[in-house]
DNA sequence: ATCAAAAGCGGACGATTGTCCGCTTGGTGG
DNA sequence: CCACCAAGCGGACAATCGTCCGCTTTTGAT
């Protein structure tokens, strides 16, 4: 089964720079999609941002997205394989300024782990702006999709540039070596988990500054004192 | 609206010793609860366990367990909120199980942030056992419910227990001072998030000893290489 | 023992998600 | 220009969750 979007093929790769290019086409149209196709895909993108920014995400079921679109339920789930597909698809854009922040750091040099905080923060940022649309996808990945939550492209971009960014760090002598970086990229993403960070945000009344640095000093740093035997 | 199970001030409480006393009546009985209703309680959830064990969570139905247990919709729902309470409530033994050794290990004493890691390792394991239950508590928290995640006694006892844990780290001087202990719990107990724990155990192919060493490593020393700049 | 109130009970019901299957249409080769 | 067929389309349908509301049982006070 095809993950959320674009085909499974198309999570980042590694360049020849050992930077991870951000899949092609996330949320753009299949390749050789009919003209009716693309303008209802259209009209349904626009009518579901619409509706989910008036009366948010929750409260707008898939039928009425589609009636409101002149679209029958068969065409809606042709093209979006779920609510969270099309959550999905909406992110596009957001995304996209992920990718082109992380690739301008990039370009611009500068210490891995620096850069590393610096995509933690925008990650933050990202969440804060898309916590509806975020929340939808999560929820509608459940049951026995379960596992695709952490197989989209997106994920896979993230967790691609951590490792690249880990790796290097380490090649350039900032971070420890003998770092299992795939493991520990898994552990450095985690935080910023979608529900976790609105939790802290909302629930804990913790500010984003608040969170980030707790964060940055312990991924830097550890927990432990200094001149405690490491 | 009341939490997963318990009243909601049942949360955790510090003891004077500053140890975290776990929920009393987690997933027990209500208080002044009626025989009959005490009976078909026991009903359901054996019925519940029976079923989940033979054809999984995700494909058994509440109605269908309702139904096998000799009770209506209106009853089962009035005892167990949703799906993901009634999940939760069958997760009970396993959470006292946790307490316990939680218990334990502080009663016989040692640092405190080996009594972290031992907690840490213990969560592990709980995740790989209780995989689907928990899963199941997550599907079911969707939508409006997406806060009661985190709210839930189990998750604010283990954040009380690792706040409490690094706070002693700093008192003792094991830990760096000036640890924002409260957002550091949340990022600590982060990379043990079920969904994500599975799929690198299973998507990823590491074993519970990678990502334990490899969350060890980074939450004792963080990133950066010894010696430089702190 | 009696009786009233509170708690428990159960099936019908509404809403939502996602699937199915037969009809329609766009685009292409003859 | 036409005919073909895969892709697109749409509404009916099934399954599930969770709610509602009127009936029954337990409990405890008189």
């Amino acid at each position: 089964m095809a993950s959320f979007l674009g085909s499974a093929g198309m999570q980042g790769r590694r360049g020849r720079a050992g930077r991870v290019v951000p899949p092609l086409a996330f949320g753009g149209a299949p390749a050789g999609e009919r003209r009716d196709a693309a303008e209802s895909r259209r009209r349904v993108l626009g009518v579901a941002r619409e509706l989910f920014s008036e009366r948010g995400v929750d409260a707008v079921s898939m039928h009425e997205i589609g009636r409101a679109a002149g679209v029958g339920q068969g065409t809606l789930y042709r093209r979006f394989k779920h609510k969270g597909a099309l959550c999905m698809a909406l992110l596009f854009e957001g995304v996209e300024g992920l990718y082109g922040r992380a690739r301008d750091r990039e370009e611009s040099g500068g210490p891995a782990l620096e850069q590393l905080m610096g995509l933690l923060e925008d990650l933050a940022c990202f969440n804060e702006e898309n916590a509806p649309l975020l929340g939808a996808v999560r929820d509608a990945v459940g049951g026995e999709r379960r596992v695709e939550m952490y197989r989209n492209p997106f994920y896979s971009w993230l967790r691609a540039t951590v490792v690249a960014l880990l790796g290097r760090a380490v090649e350039e002598g900032e971070a420890r070596e003998g770092l299992d970086v795939e493991a520990v990229a898994e552990a450095v993403l985690a935080p910023l988990n979608v529900d976790l960070y609105l939790y802290q945000r909302a629930e804990l009344g913790m500010g984003r500054g608040r969170i980030l640095t707790a964060l940055r000093g312990l991924l830097l740093d550890g927990l432990r004192r200094e001149g405690t035997a490491r």
